[in-house]
DNA sequence: TTGATTTAGTAAGCAGGCTTATAATATCTC
DNA sequence: GAGATATTATAAGCCTGCTTACTAAATCAA
């Protein structure tokens, strides 16, 4: 019976472990904002980078434009974006933050900090930096554009 | 404008995207298995650990009885495993392996062990130990069960 | 200018998570 | 034993990803 690598403690097991886990603690306590994990990074990236395309937000979100689409439609019937004609483009159109979610993001990023907090205690300080220069790492290694690949 | 935090590369939007990343590529590289990650998973904790009850299978896997559930339909349906009535608990249904599980076993394996290698190019050695120590200590720390959490 | 190609957004339909609710069976307590 | 409580599996229906396929508009090329 030779098993030597034991896969259930392997680095893609753990990584969707931990990120299922912050999910939920993060949708458990933001309830009452009515806001959900993707529909917070959407606003992130809103709020930080103004009005953008759909087309732009998925990139910026690393998901597919139709994925988008769906996440903007329940978004907009919540009441935290619009979606507004591109004057120099009619296909495209910008979406863009409401009040709403301007006054709800203090709020999200509070809980979103509380929680990193939570989950990184009893770690060494500078564990933060390391584990996010290898999530960084793995990112480009493994993203589509051969930009900044390390080998082969 | 004080934004010090910059939370688009916060630990749970890194996290996210890393994940997604190993996803994506495992999967692209195990279509012609006709096995996704998610599947993969359950196959390897019943091939180490032998038949188990769905309510077991969901507190390894670390998920809802009831994804366990619908994930072992599509996975009986494509014939990777089978239910067994258990003989000391009639509620209970036991989730057997399949030959072509034991046969696919390998081949998923190592098309996960050099996604690993991928992923991790260009990080210093010892690189790997830092971060699943660090992430298996982020999944206990927001763990429902309070074994072992640190403080409060 | 016309015709081919590219880009932006979306519909349909699937996988894999979730919450809430239900039925059947075990188990615990009195 | 009988009744209350636990546990096991599942149904219904939601959210967020995906692939594939389509329309409309912009852009490139001849």
């Amino acid at each position: 019976m030779s098993c030597p690598p034991i896969p259930d403690e392997s680095l893609g097991f753990l990584l969707t472990d931990a990120t299922r886990a912050i999910r939920r603690r993060f949708e458990q306590r933001a309830t009452e904002l009515g806001l959900s994990s993707a529909q917070w990074r959407v606003l992130v990236h809103l709020l930080r980078r103004g009005p953008l395309s759909q087309a732009r937000l998925a990139e910026f979100l690393e998901i597919e434009p139709i994925s988008v689409s769906r996440l903007v439609d329940r978004m907009q019937e919540a009441g935290w974006v619009e979606r507004e004609p591109d004057p120099n483009d009619r296909r495209v159109k910008r979406v863009v933050a409401k009040c709403k979610a301007h006054a709800a993001f203090e709020n999200a990023r509070q809980i979103a900090d509380d929680l990193y907090e939570q989950a990184l205690a009893g770690l060494p300080p500078g564990a933060l930096e390391t584990l996010t220069d290898a999530l960084r790492r793995i990112i480009i290694n493994l993203s589509d554009s051969p930009e900044a690949q390390n080998d082969r």
